[in-house]
DNA sequence: CGTCTATTTGAATGTACTCAAAAGCGGTGG
DNA sequence: CCACCGCTTTTGAGTACATTCAAATAGACG
């Protein structure tokens, strides 16, 4: 049963038991998304957090010029949607958009407050689910400022390989901040790097 | 007194009364800085999270290669230190340093656990607040990322026309993602394009 | 297959950076 | 009160990293 992964991915935050299992899966909301839908969009207010339970997501914002800014990337077990928008309940700037078909578990605004109050230790869950997003997009942010485009790739590559290979290229290239084409270039040029490095096979 | 500029701020999120005012008063500390003095170095774990009453200070990180970015800039009334650090205990990355004589209120990290518990509307004061701190920065990212420097610069001097005004310009444009003569030769354009609007005064 | 989208490649260009030097500014001490 | 010192800001020249535009090639999907 896939809501299981949902559970298990806050485990790893707080201990759940069998009781309290029952409980949060009862207040789950199981969705499917074929390619190309939309998951969030601007201007909504997001009803509910999900987690990616098979798939792969996009999360990005459109800037007045009309050009694309991916902020998140996404595939199983990650969390995803706009998040500032769901727990602030106010107006998303965000579009969510399945990169293939998806199946996301979604718990929704008013399920989460029922949820805080029947398993308290939810509240704590949260609370850390939160920190541990906003360290680890500030940690991103700083490591990014620091590194030109063929190490973000290459630090990407190696924390993602999985996304790596799932996800088309113009998508990671937006992500990490580069042109599509310049990606292509930085690719050919550590394909190349490394034929020298072993040497010409003759 | 100044504990007041911290509560107050808290009242922002939520209602405080008169006992509960006297409760949190009793759990802060008044810091004084002087210019130059660390607030949090890299690789200290951050006891406190600290409210500006006065002064300014810079928060930075030191990459690999020895250089310095700065992610936020803050004066009075601003929430300052490492808070990915504070939040989770565990070492931090970054550096705060007073940009002048500089005062702060800070709750340390037990102090908080203490109030969550003899003050459990903070609770929820400060998961808005830790909330809203994500929100903003995200926000930030997304709207840099779309800019280039002339447009960042003018818009964070819109924003903020008292740090524009208080903080050395060396630091603003570290913040903004550019070099200081970078800026500087932006400021020049700016003033030389407003020149011309008005029309030469001969 | 044929169409549509994604990727690759190349050339020209641009935005912002680095380095070096000059000018400005503020504080301190003689 | 002025002269000097250190630091910040300005200015200029040369450069680099990455972009844009255009075209060719490759891949995916019906």
């Amino acid at each position: 049963m896939e809501k299981a992964l949902l559970i298990n991915n806050l485990r790893n935050f707080v201990p759940i038991g069998d009781e309290e299992y029952r409980v949060i899966s009862s207040h789950l909301t199981e969705r499917h998304f074929s390619k190309g839908d939309f998951i969030t969009k601007e201007g909504e207010v997001n009803r509910y957090t999900n987690f990616i339970e098979k798939g792969s997501v996009r999360v990005y914002y459109i800037d007045y010029s009309g050009q694309e800014h991916i902020i998140q990337l996404g595939i199983s077990d990650w969390w995803t949607g706009d998040f500032p928008s769901f727990i602030t309940q106010q107006k998303g700037i965000l579009y969510t958009e399945a990169l293939e078909d998806t199946d996301v578990s979604s718990i929704s605004y008013d399920n989460l407050q029922l949820l805080y109050r029947e398993v308290p230790v939810l509240e704590r869950g949260f609370r850390l689910l939160i920190q541990n997003a906003y360290a680890s997009f500030q940690y991103r942010i700083l490591q990014n400022l620091s590194l030109d485009a063929e190490q973000r790739y290459i630090t990407f590559r190696t924390a993602y390989p999985a996304m790596d290979q799932q996800i088309p290229q113009k998508h990671i290239a937006s992500y990490l901040g580069m042109s599509a084409e310049f990606l292509s270039k930085i690719k050919k040029r550590i394909v190349s790097r490394q034929r020298n490095r072993t040497g010409p096979s003759k």
